[in-house]
DNA sequence: GTGAAAGCGCTAACAG
DNA sequence: CTGTTAGCGCTTTCAC
């Protein structure tokens, strides 16, 4: 099945090739006898253009490039990346672009990947999940002037579009009902400190103590790195201060917090209350479900998409922000049906 | 930055394009110091080829599709996808290839796929994740003479390339180990039964009965789809059939499974023992730590991305088989360490 | 509305 | 070893 060309449509259509390319690209200036002839001729060799040809002739790929840094092994576990991805593939689907993806490990990888990425030709934008302190891939690539969409507030925020939640809010919300709910001493689990995420939800935590004319006690913090075990080691650390209830940076490391109380005889919600941060659906839910900040990370994949394509059809231009909003979902763990 | 071009990379070494090209993709016939100067030049001016314009002319993508279809809800929660996109994305990353993940959750999501993935020129080969009976993708993939290499064992095998693991054997292995360690009324949580996957460690759980002399009874076989909902409800319905050890053809499925059991009162592994399949890390780890059968899903990813490369670069002739091996890991919820 | 013609930037024979 | 010469299949002015 040697593959058919414009020119193969053309001719059995009796007319020329643009004619058959405007068609194709569904141009106006074609009358309706016209394409209504090279469409059914279309349909009936089952004739495809030929990508490369044309991403050569347009200077467009059509193919949108999801970069993923420094994750390794997060993003076996984390449901964070399959809810970002699947996010990011649908709407690619749905405007018509490819979508590569773009695993980065090791420093290695990145220099490996990124002439592929870095240049117009290969990729119409760049989606980047970030969000590190010194992540220079981001300086990189913006100055590469691609456009660029990033997932995750950036370190450096100027001169780029970002898509985020406010993690602030979000977490002060989160610490806000655990002090309503009159736990005392209140433990909080972030994430590393490099990521502004983190930093953000920190933020937050030191917001609603404060503002409740609480004092933030050091020992009352610990560092995870989102993973199960940094949250089980973490709480392992924060037992000796015996909080009354731990807010964690992420429900992965909320779950992994309540092994550790569990394993010292504590009862969750009674003893200590947990909340955590994403409720995404997990391959084995929790017991006590988990309260938790629900943040729309599946639509994050949409609406990034949505602006990098205005992006690219409109130049870069002023950088865009997008703040997605949150939610505080009650369950057991936070002890709220308990304390009512 | 207006982006360089062979031409005047070639200008400015005072050398034509053809060489300039030679020296780019490697070729030999260029003397060492043509190709020094030329090499210099390329750092210094930081020239990349255009992409676009290179497959165009050698009919080659450089790229290799991921193709998963029908998993919208499993791509989120099972940890099987985000490993295996892991290693298909390292090792397109060796390979120098770009990968394109094409995630197909409806029929509305194929047809707008299928012509973006059919046709030499965007993509140089496929990779399938797959196994269901009528899935009729294959066929079309197969008949669009693209290179494609499926991963896990297609229902209709003649003439496709894929790579598996001895699904029978593995199962067979695990009952087979429930039976030495003395359980009488061993059930089986299946995937569903249109996926060959399932079948395959159904008969494995039939083999290593049968072998024994037992019979397999109808009442201890009950069907999930390898998501943890589903495993929870197979229990419920098995308990009635009063089981002293489940396989579950998942991991995930066993952990819906032994939450079922537990909210029936029932203690793991001393009423009753769990072998699951996978041996995946999890989010949130179980307890007890699961028996499971270890495949390596990880490798998967890479073996398959060879295979498809030596299809692309040598012609897609014999159809390849890979068949991976599994291994038999031993934990807690077997209650091996009790009855030994 | 439609066609002719000039590329897009690179690869790959083919000469020399 | 190196340069010349055709394309790869499509888009896109520019005439008509």
């Amino acid at each position: 099945v040697a593959d058919l060309t414009l020119e193969d449509i053309a001719q059995k259509a009796g007319v020329s090739r643009s004619t058959v390319s405007r068609v194709v690209n569904g141009h106006q200036n074609v009358s309706d006898g016209v394409r209504k002839r090279v469409l059914e001729v279309i349909r009936s060799t089952g004739y495809h253009p030929n990508p490369a040809a044309r991403n050569l002739a347009s200077q467009r790929s059509w193919m949108i490039g999801l970069v993923i840094p420094r994750s390794v092994s997060v993003f076996f576990t984390d449901p964070y990346f399959p809810h970002l991805t699947q996010g990011v593939a649908q709407a690619c689907n749905q405007h018509d672009y490819t979508l590569g993806l773009f695993l980065i490990g090791t420093k290695e990888d990145e220099e490996k990947v990124f002439p592929r990425i870095s240049h117009r030709g290969s990729l119409d934008g760049i989606l980047l999940q970030t969000g590190q302190i010194g992540d220079h891939l981001i300086d990189r690539l913006i100055n590469s002037n691609m456009p660029v969409v990033i997932v995750g507030r950036p370190f450096h925020a100027d001169g780029v579009s970002y898509i985020d939640v406010n993690n602030t809010d979000a977490a002060c919300n989160a610490v806000s009902h655990l002090i309503r709910l009159g736990y005392q001493r209140i433990a909080m689990i972030t994430g590393p400190h490099n990521s502004t995420t983190s930093i953000d939800r920190e933020e937050g935590y030191h917001r609603a103590l404060t503002e409740r004319g609480r004092r933030v006690d050091e020992a009352l913090v610990a560092e995870g790195d989102f993973t199960e075990a940094s949250g089980y080691y973490a709480m392992r650390h924060l037992l000796a201060a015996k909080p009354d209830a731990v807010f964690a940076a992420s429900d992965i490391m909320a779950l992994g917090a309540m092994r550790a109380a569990r394993e010292a005889g504590l009862r969750v919600p009674q003893d200590v209350a947990f909340v955590g941060f994403d409720d995404l659906p997990l391959a084995n839910p929790p017991d006590p479900p988990l309260t938790t900040i629900r943040q729309p990370v599946y639509q994050f994949g949409g609406a990034a998409v949505e602006i990098l394509i205005d992006m690219i059809d409109n130049g870069i231009e002023p950088p865009r922000r997008v703040i997605m909003t949150t939610e505080l979902i009650v369950r057991e763990s936070c002890g709220a049906s308990l304390r009512r």
